[in-house]
DNA sequence: GTACGTTTAAAACGATTGTTTTATTTGGAG
DNA sequence: CTCCAAATAAAACAATCGTTTTAAACGTAC
C-alpha cells in the first residue's frame, strides 16, 4: 500500500476530474484514500495547495517532453528544418501519450485538465497558464518562421485554431464513455496515434492555407 | 425595473459567468437582482431549474437561426449547393454574432456556455448536449456530400477539430480581458467577422485536405 | 370591497463546507 | 531505551449551503 501522501493525491486527482473542485470535499478525498481527515492538512496545508501540487506534478514532465522534442526536431539545422508537421507533432503528440499512460495520470489526468482550464477560479486559471507559459513561447517562436505568409494577427488566431482543436480532442478522447451516451454514431474507439496523425495534417492543412481576402 | 423573474435571470446569468454554477449561491442571485430569498424558489421552483430554464432561454434562438442558414443555403439546389464555406459559415456565424449582441446574453452568456459545456455536472452537460442535438445532425448530414473523399472515422474526427477550434475561439473572444493578463503580445480585438473569416478559411483547408497516409 | 397572484421579511431547517485542535498511537532511527 | 515525525480518532469551529416555512404586505382584476 502506498504512503498516506501518494494515496492522497490519487484519491484528489479521480475525484477532482469526476466531480470538479468545488464540488469534491476535502472528507471524501480523505475517504476515499481511507486516510484521516487531519491528514491532509497535515501534508498539503489546505485544498488549494494539494490542487496546486496535483498539477505542478502533473504537467511538468509533460511539457519537459514537449521541449524535448521540440529540440530535437530543430537540432537538424537544415534550412527547411523543422518542418511545419514536425513542430505540430512535438505539440501534440505527448499529451495524446500522455492520456495512454495511467503511471501518469491517463485519461483521468486529461479530464483533470481539462476542468481546470476552463475553472471559473481565477487562480486555478492561471496557474494553469503559468505552466504552460513556456511551451507557448517556444512554440509559437518555432511556428513563426514556418509561416512567413501570415501577419502576426492571422498567426495569433490561428495558434488558438490549433489549441482548441487539440483540446477540444483530447476532450473527446478522455470522455469517451460519457460521449457514447450523448451521440448517436460513434465510431469505435480508434488507436489513439491515428488522431494525432489526423490532427496534424488538419492543422498543417489549414495553417498553409492563404489569409482569407478581406472584403471591407 | 424590470420584473422580478427577469431580475433574477440577469442576476444569474452575470454570477454563473463569473463563477460557475456551484460557486454561485442562491443568497449571491437574489441579492444581485435586489430581490428576495424566496422569490427565486416562488418563480423557478429550484437552482437546478432555474439554470435549465436560462439556457433554453439562450439556446434555442442560437439554434433557430443556425438552421435557419443552413435552410437558406440548402435552397438554391444546384449540384455544387451549398459550398463547404457556406455550410462551416452557418454554423460560426450566428454564435459570433450572439457575442457582440447584449441583449441575446452577448459575451457573458457565451462564457456561461463554455463553463457548462465543460461542467463537472452530468446532468447540465447531458441538458445542454441536448439543446445541441438537432444541430448537430443537420450540419453533419449536410457536410457529408461535401466531404465523399473522407471516410466515416476521418469526417467524424475532424467535425470534432471543427467544433474545438470554434468553441476555443469564443471562449478567448469572450475572455479577451482576462487572457490580456496572461499573455503577451495579444493583437488588439479583432472585428469579429474578421474572425469568423479566418476561421471558415483554416476549416475549410483543413476538410478538404487528403487523408493522411496510414503508416500501420 | 374581496380575491388572488406576487413579493417581502425573517427565521429556521438539516446538512455540508474547510479548517483547527487536542489527545493518542504508531513505527522506525539514533 | 528515547525521540520525533507520521498518522489516527474524534470533536469542535464558524460559516455557508439549498430549501422550507410562516407571516405580513403589496398590487391589480373582478
Amino acid at each position: 500500500m502506498p504512503g498516506t501522501r501518494s494515496r492522497i493525491l490519487n484519491a484528489a486527482e479521480g475525484l477532482f476530474a469526476d466531480r470538479g473542485f468545488s464540488a469534491t470535499s476535502v472528507r471524501m478525498i480523505t475517504s476515499r484514500a481511507k486516510v484521516n481527515l487531519a491528514a491532509m492538512h497535515y501534508h498539503f496545508g489546505s485544498k488549494d495547495q494539494l490542487i496546486q501540487e496535483l498539477f505542478a506534478l502533473r504537467l511538468s514532465p509533460l511539457n519537459r517532453q514537449r521541449l524535448a522534442l521540440l529540440d530535437h526536431c530543430q537540432a537538424g539545422g537544415g534550412a527547411g528544418d523543422p518542418s511545419l508537421e514536425q513542430i505540430l507533432e512535438a505539440f501534440i503528440r505527448p499529451p495524446v501519450q500522455l492520456i495512454r499512460d495511467p503511471e501518469r495520470g491517463g485519461m483521468r489526468f486529461m479530464q483533470l485538465l481539462s476542468r481546470a482550464f476552463n475553472s471559473p477560479d481565477g487562480a486555478i486559471r492561471e496557474m494553469i497558464y503559468g505552466q504552460f507559459a513556456e511551451v507557448i513561447e517556444r512554440f509559437s517562436g518555432a511556428l513563426g518562421p514556418r509561416l512567413p505568409h501570415l501577419s502576426r494577427e492571422e498567426a495569433f488566431w490561428r495558434f488558438h485554431f490549433m489549441v482548441g482543436a487539440m483540446s477540444h480532442t483530447l476532450h473527446v478522447i478522455a470522455d469517451w464513455k460519457n460521449l457514447e451516451n450523448l451521440f448517436t454514431d460513434v465510431p469505435e474507439p480508434s488507436q489513439v496515434d491515428e488522431v494525432v496523425d489526423r490532427l496534424v495534417s488538419f492543422l498543417a492543412a489549414g495553417f498553409r492555407t492563404p489569409i482569407p481576402s478581406q472584403e471591407n
